[in-house]
This record gives structure tokens, sequence and C-alpha cells, in this order.
DNA sequence: AAGTAGTTGATAATTATTACTGTGTCAAGC
DNA sequence: GCTTGACACAGTAATAATTATCAACTACTT
């Protein structure tokens, strides 16, 4: 009754991609990395090989601040210091780590098995990225004006105009990084605009500029 | 233009329930909670006040292993251990957190703002209840057989006898916590038992037993 | 060769959270 | 007293990340 793993071309081609990384990537980025080799591979065995080598030991799977689950190929025990703006997560290497022990009248009861340190701030390139940005000085309310109006509003032309530059459908994530906005409002925006019928959603989470929106732009 | 915030009532009720938690509850947690208090209360306002009230530094948004935030009155710096199996977190107290600094030669050129500290175990409540559940030392692969068939699998009868007990709709979470499954497998098998109109989801994430479910199991 | 258990891609479903919409409240300013 | 405008609310739709289901396929074992 005993499952055992069969090492499938998949299996190799995630796992060889994971041990090429320097970076800590997610299930989608590794999943867009991998298409380029296996165009027919899906999401959903991407996910389910991270879960199944990660239960198996062969990878680790980390906790870490942030939405996204990160995979790591080095099985050593090491910590980790992530980027508060863009997520990014470095390894880190603690000499006193050893000190870091929970005194036992502290532990509540619990039968400990383990501690992370996890340390976080602005990595290089945010904090240099941050100094031109910070025109503006944005109120942190975003996105509640305009966003019915018939018109465009700045938002929403930046959106679009980087939405014009891409060849194919592209998620929120990518105009986020081609523009200065952030995810949250990329993703209003788009809706805004989707509902104006300027951009459209081929497949999920993922879109184009219609015709109509090229129009709007000149 | 500055932005003032009201203390409405909602606000008030939400922030003197976490005042008076000592679980650091998840948002849902709450809104279980303050819903006894003010039934017609919405979720949404929920989230949007502890979104608020922790930007505005009232309370404490915590970042922690597990897919659900934390909320924690207690705004003095301290640490965390939590449960791998019923994700409780505790508080603790490390004496000498002071000395997990980063060596600047392993920054790799952040700029670091500060560091967290998490243990991770099975609490009292989780290591009794797994002594007398290790009857069985279940395979882990959930849910594969019997999904489809007609007649009901051990597990799917002991959901629906769970929820035979339950007098209003209860969530997977309360399922799992009456039965010895994960809720991981209980929502498949209220999936299952739902396909063959056992139970029913009067809103969403919510489920009853249905006169065919009753009857399924006498 | 047949049976069986593991695997895959496609797609639907789930979960936690956030955005939108129309309506409501309240404190100035007239 | 009436208007204005910002903040809030409930209800609901939408989003994002992940997980479940399913039918077809593949590799092993006998
Ligand atoms: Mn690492
Ligand atoms: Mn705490
Ligand atoms: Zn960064
Ligand atoms: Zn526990």
């Amino acid at each position: 009754m005993q499952k055992l793993l069969r090492m499938t071309h998949q299996r190799e081609v995630i796992l060889d991609e994971i041990k090429k990384s320097t970076t800590h990537p997610t299930a989608d980025e590794l999943y867009e990395r991998i298409k380029k080799k296996l165009p027919r591979i899906s999401l959903a065995t991407v996910y389910r090989n991270l879960e199944i080598m990660s239960e198996s030991g062969l990878i680790n799977k980390l906790e870490i601040s942030g939405r996204q689950k990160r995979f790591d190929w080095d099985l050593e025990q090491h910590d980790h210091i992530y980027c508060v703006q863009c997520h990014r997560v470095d390894n880190i290497d603690l000499a006193d780590k050893k000190d870091v022990t929970l005194p036992p009248e502290q532990n509540r009861g619990y039968m400990v098995s383990g501690c992370r340190v996890e340390f976080y701030g602005i990595c290089p390139k945010c904090s240099n990225a941050s100094i031109k940005k910070k025109k503006g000085e944005r109120k942190k309310m975003a996105c509640k004006s305009k966003c019915g109006s018939k018109e465009l509003s700045e938002k929403q032309r930046e959106v679009l105009e980087a939405l014009a530059k891409c060849k194919d459908a592209c998620g929120s994530k990518d105009i986020a990084a081609a523009t200065s906005l952030e995810p949250k409002q990329v993703s209003c925006q788009i809706t805004a605009l989707k509902k104006k019928g300027l951009v459209e959603s081929p497949v999920r989470c993922k879109y184009t500029i219609t015709g109509d929106g090229k129009n709007a732009l000149s």
C-alpha cells in the first residue's frame, strides 16, 4: 500500500528549474519559466508536484510573509530576509541563531519543533526605485475617484498604454511592473477599463487592449 | 484634505472584541463573535475596519504562518508561537531577542526595518487529541476513492453525522473540529455529498443536511 | 496481455480578501 | 433649516492563490 513516486519528465523539469533558481520562486513564477520547456504543462501540475516534492523532502516550502508560498531547493536550515515592497526573498545566515531558544517556562505547553527568523525591509532595487517615485506623495486611499466616469483617468491611461505595448495578453502583475502603479491599483483600473470595453480578458487574469481601447488612446 | 476617522459604533464593537480576546483572532472569527452583538454587520465592514485600524496603529496585523491574517491588540514588540495543526497563535517573550541581529555584511543591501521570530510546534490541546487519534495511521492522500460512487464512504458518513448534529448551517472548519478529519478532507467530502443531494449550502461556505441526507443515515 | 495505481491537463471549486455600488449619516457652512 | 461633501455602511461581485475533480493516459507488476 506504499505510495511510490515516479520521477516523470514534468517532475524532473520542475525540480531542475528550482535548483537553478536563486530567488525562492513562487509556483506561478516557476510555471512561467517551465512553460518555455514544456508548453503543454498545466499550472495544476506545477502546484501538485511542488506539494508532493516538498512533502517527500526533495524541496522546501517556505512559510514566509506575503500571500504566495515560495519554494527553496536548499534543505539546510537557514533564514530569510524579504522586501516588503516587491516581496523578493533572500537568504541570510544567522551566526548566533542558537541563542534564540525558548525558555521552557515560556513555551506555553507546546511541543516546539522549530523556529523561524525573518528579517524584513526594503531591498536595494526598491530603495533605488523609490527615490524617483516619491513625487506626488500618494495618499493611500487607492482608486476611489473617476472609476465610473466616461473619460480616462490618469491611472487608466497609464495602464492602457502599458497594455497597448504588450503583444499578447498579460496579467496585472506585468502591468504593475511596467507602470509605477501597485498591483492592487492596476487590477482596479483594469476592471474599470473592462467595463468601458477598452480592455478584454481572453483568459482568467490575463488582459488585452481592444480596438476601442486603442482608439481611446489616440 | 486630512482623512479623519470616525469612531462609529461598528468600529467600537470590533475594537472592543479584539481587546477582549487572548487568541489573535482572524477576521472571520471576529465576524462570528461580533454578529451576536450586531447581527446586521457585514463581513466586509469587519475587514475594512481591521485594515483601517491597523493602518492607523490602533491594532496590529500579524504576518504569521498560515493563510489567514490575524490581529493583535498588543502593540508592544513581542513574538509568537503557533500550532502547525490547529493554527492557534500564542504570545511568547524572548529574553535574548536583541541578540538576533543581522551582521551588516549579511544584509544583502537591504534597509532592514525589523525582524520576526516565530516558533512552531504542537499546542497542548492538539498533542492530547493526537494521542487518541493515531489509530489507523492515515495515509496522507486525501479523498481519492469513492467520491463518485452511490453509497456513502466512511468519511462521508462521518461528515454527514456531524452535520446532522448541528442545529444551523455550519462551515467546514466546525465539522473538522467535530470529526477526526482535516479541513481539506472535510470540504472535499462535502462537495461529494452536495452532489448527491445529501447536503445543501444555504449560504456560501455554510452547509446543512437535507431530508435525503437524514434518510441516508438511517 | 491485463490489471492497477500513479500521473497529467483542463477545468471547476474553494478560500480569504478586496473592490464596487447605492444608500445612509453627520458635521460644517451658508 | 438646507446643502454639501467626506466618511461609512450593507450587500454583493470580483480577485488571487490554491486545491479538487475527472477523464484520459502511462508505467509497473503479475
Ligand atoms: Mn533559502
Ligand atoms: Mn500577540
Ligand atoms: Zn524590493
Ligand atoms: Zn493546536
